[in-house]
DNA sequence: TTTTTTAGTTAGAATATTCTTACTAATATT
DNA sequence: AATATTAGTAAGAATATTCTAACTAAAAAA
């Protein structure tokens, strides 16, 4: 057990570490952390409201809609009125919010490169095979 | 080569997931998410310079300057001077800084009693030894 | 030894992040 | 139909994050 979460921990570090260049990367986006926070936690929510945002980011309605309102201006996000509820609104990444993906998938497309060159077919068949087993649940 | 890809994105999901809820688990530090990133970087550079510090983290001088008053005046840093050099300083973690690490550790142990549990014995020696090939350069 | 560079600091300002309180309009409950 | 709840907004304030310009003291270079 000591030994896996040792490999855990330097494979963990490893992501982290792609995910951080890719961020820098893109960096040309000019968000602060934070507003990276907001557009993936929207991403991963899938159009949420802006109290479903607020509930899940634990804060204040006010405090995000200030902060969604300046995506909005800076063309990361839109707001999609809502045809059921007229008090509500859906928040959609704009293309250029979806930026956001395409940089963790340029971390993800890196990592699997890293992979498949310190792993022969063989070897990567049984890492994959592992893999699933290991994250479908 | 796509396969890997999908692998790497779910488990780096898995990954991210995990921090985020080790992050919620320790909120009890009252930190911001920037604050934690200073903390994690110090950590990564282990006792660096406010100078190293804020190029690392491409920030001005000043700038990272009162972000560590901030972080010394609650007890998660010191400074210690240095003797070389009497201009400058180490910036060391205190035992409350170092509860950064743990939170990661946490993480860390949570992913590998996952693994643990959708593995038998053997996959799980597999597993080591494929990621042992994977992590070292 | 004089000059230049470096590490860190101070001051002052702009913007970002967050909150509470109070409001409007729409929907749901009674 | 009257009342209560819900989604989002507005105003105002506190704190966090960041910058540039100007400074002090120590170290390095000339």
């Amino acid at each position: 057990m000591k030994k896996l979460i040792e490999i855990v921990a330097i494979g963990s570090n490893m992501v982290g570490l792609m995910e951080e260049q890719a961020r820098e990367q893109f960096n040309l986006l000019n968000l602060t952390l934070t507003q990276m926070h907001y557009l993936e936690t929207m991403n991963k929510l899938d159009n949420p409201s802006l109290t479903e945002l607020a509930a899940t980011l634990k804060l204040s309605k006010p405090t995000v809609k200030v902060a969604v309102d300046k995506l909005v201006e800076k063309d990361f996000v839109i707001r999609v009125r809502s045809d059921e509820d007229r008090r509500s609104a859906h928040l959609h990444l704009t293309e250029k919010g979806k930026l956001i993906n395409t940089m963790h998938e340029y971390a993800h497309k890196r990592i699997a490169e890293s992979i498949s060159r310190k792993l022969n077919e063989e070897e990567q068949e049984q890492f994959i095979l592992l893999m699933e087993k290991i994250l479908n649940k």
